[in-house]
DNA sequence: ATAACTGTCCTACTGTCATATGACAGTAGG
DNA sequence: CCTACTGTCATATGACAGTAGGACAGTTAT
């Protein structure tokens, strides 16, 4: 099971996909070219509706993450953002400033909120190395 | 004007007042003790209706940010989280890995944002201090 | 051609967001 | 006391988001 859904969640349901699927790619669970599970059974598979998975899937496509062909199926592709460094930046600070004042509220020092940040940003890539050594990088 | 709100954007209202509140308290721009804007000042002044306020305020009481007394006023509150520090991180663990995946998809590399990091835990941190300097501390 | 798969579109139900309005309750100052 | 402020509650309404089911359209293999 690559994914699984919290209906209790106060998060859309198509929305916790799209976040585990941008994060799957991001580990490298989900590579370039990779076909992804295909609408129907997934969404049999995790007790969803179909349209909500189609949905998450066009997200996805939105945002560039994947692609979708009528007939054939979605696939991953090659991480390539159109944007330059700057308008990427400033789309990344929306999301840390987030994270700063919530840091902030949590009580956690600067080199509390570093620390954690590393150690994430690790665990992320410690899960893409395992899997490309299990599966032979290219 | 201490608040904005951006119609345009996809973020509820109500939701946008809580971030810039949360913000403006981490910032040191709100601090322990001091009157919130009350509700039906605020409400003409952003455009917006009473009840959307009140929202906001609401779900600031919520989370322990302010403390509404009827009659009175909003105050803000003396930050203390009631939990524990494993309950706490736990809870800042979700928002960094969102942003961590996030950098990934932005193709910035771990340096670039943990200097990302700082540079904005900081820029917080500037305001809190010079707006210290201007009122005197405590 | 047909069957079985793939994604896509349309329509409808439900809940949330925001607005508007009226009424009520606690607090402070004249 | 009375007035003017404060927050709170209930209801109604319109717009939109999330979810769901039926019908449609493209692809592949037999």
């Amino acid at each position: 099971m690559l994914f699984q859904i919290n209906f209790k969640s106060a998060k859309p349901v198509y929305l916790q996909l799209v976040d585990q699927v941008k994060s799957a790619a991001a580990a490298g669970l989900l590579r370039a070219g990779d076909a992804l599970p295909s609408i129907r059974p997934l969404s049999e598979e995790l007790r969803v509706n179909r349209n909500t998975v189609a949905k998450a899937y066009t997200q996805l496509e939105a945002e560039g993450i994947i692609e979708s062909q009528q007939g054939r199926g979605c696939f991953v592709r090659v991480p390539q953002s159109a944007l330059r460094k700057d308008a990427r930046r400033r789309l990344l600070v929306t999301g840390v400033d987030e994270v700063v004042v919530q840091a902030h509220h949590l009580q956690f020092s600067r080199s509390d909120l570093m620390t954690l940040v590393e150690e994430r940003f690790d665990a992320l890539a410690a899960r893409q190395t395992s899997y490309a050594q299990k599966q032979g990088t290219s």
